[in-house]
DNA sequence: CTACGTCGGGACGCAACCGTACCGTCGTCG
DNA sequence: CGACGACGGTACGGTTGCGTCCCGACGTAG
């Protein structure tokens, strides 16, 4: 009989509490305060912090979503970015989803969440565009979903969540028609075609700088 | 006359220790304890946790490297591909950096360190790339540099730093060539020409799925 | 060889949270 | 309308980290 706004109220303070301090430094105590509640309608909740954010934010990222069939891929392409970009921007999610996805790495129960909740759902999406894409003509078949996600997400979620730079007004069709030009171009997955372009590079890597242990480049 | 030896094992336990529990639960004690070093010493050095950061960091990460003309837009990305996987690839990297990114969008001294030590770096790298291209025919002039590195360490920061999905095989070449001829797609910077293409599409966004306060989908 | 400064270690008071327990209050179900 | 249960609030002992201070040990520069 736990009282439903409380837990709502409760819900909101984490999303919040999440934005401005993170997952790590997110202490329950705070939550409580945040929500105006007694840290024990927590506890009355959830057992633990980790349940707790696993729980809220599943919850507010696990439903699918419809994408129309624009008639192209590059239609679809700009529907998808363009539902991305909003996501990518709203405040609490520009803050909450690459804490996440930081903690995810040191974390399985979290990577496994935003795995079920996020990525799966990408990668039908994904399949779904390359599918709709293949049948048209406009694409080969065979190309590697999970390849084709990352040229499709990778791009906007580098510049809204890590850069962080405004987004000019007709960036989104832009990257739209370049995704769509290098999905054309992923070679099929078999690998059978060669790649011996001009510019082959041989394997011996290129100079680091001569530090071992400084990879922090980016 | 501090030792440097001991500056030394304090900066690789702050690396490890920003791996392990990230920066917002980056503890001095945990640091002096890991490089078995007294707080003092730390103390000594670096005034504050986030200065100590800072300086650690942007030391590794401030080098620029030299990027080698293959001759060709693809085998430079390829070059330049190969560099970033091994780097984002490095355990430590691996952790420090998506953890680093997150909390610039809360701390504007983070913000401005990585900036500087990192994507002032990576905007340089891709005018280098994108001049090379354009001189050698491959490319139209006129291309944002913005857009091109969103293009090229997009897809691959998202692999790596954020799906963490391993890397098959041929996984750059492809990718190399997806950009190149993504890249090749752009059109000019100045939006002159129209993209109205089959699928233009209308700006009444799709539907969100009714909820207005869960935009946590990426 | 002496003297100075850094070293690791330990102790300090203070603050924040943890998770639990116990209040008296209030709303709601039966 | 009575009883049950969730509510906000407070307090608890315990843990962790802060930033500072002092110690005796060591090593290096002069």
């Amino acid at each position: 009989m736990l009282r439903g706004e409380i837990t709502d109220a409760i819900r909101r303070a984490v999303m919040k509490e999440l934005a401005a301090v993170g997952y790590g430094r997110l202490s329950i105590e705070a939550v409580a305060r945040r929500a105006g509640v007694g840290k024990t309608a927590i506890y009355r909740r959830w057992s633990s912090k980790l349940e707790m954010v696993l729980e809220i934010v599943s919850r507010v990222a696990g439903q699918s979503l419809p994408l129309p069939d624009t008639g192209s891929l590059r239609g679809d392409l700009e529907v998808l970015l363009r539902i991305l970009a909003r996501a990518l921007r709203h405040p609490l999610a520009s803050q909450i989803i690459p804490d996440l996805m930081a903690e995810a790495a040191r974390n399985p129960q979290i990577a496994g969440t935003l795995e079920e909740a996020l990525r799966a759902n990408q990668r039908d999406i994904g399949i779904l565009l390359l599918g709709r894409a293949v049948d048209r003509g406009e694409l080969p078949s065979g190309a590697d979903p999970d390849e084709a996600v990352d040229l499709i997400v990778g791009p906007l979620y580098w510049r809204l969540a890590v850069a962080r730079t405004p987004l000019p007004e007709a960036y989104v069709p832009r990257l739209a028609a370049a995704i769509a030009a290098g999905l054309g171009a992923i070679d099929p997955v078999p690998s059978g075609g060669g790649f011996g372009g001009a510019g082959r590079v041989p394997d011996g890597l290129p100079p680091q700088g001569g530090n071992t242990d400084a990879p922090l480049r980016t």
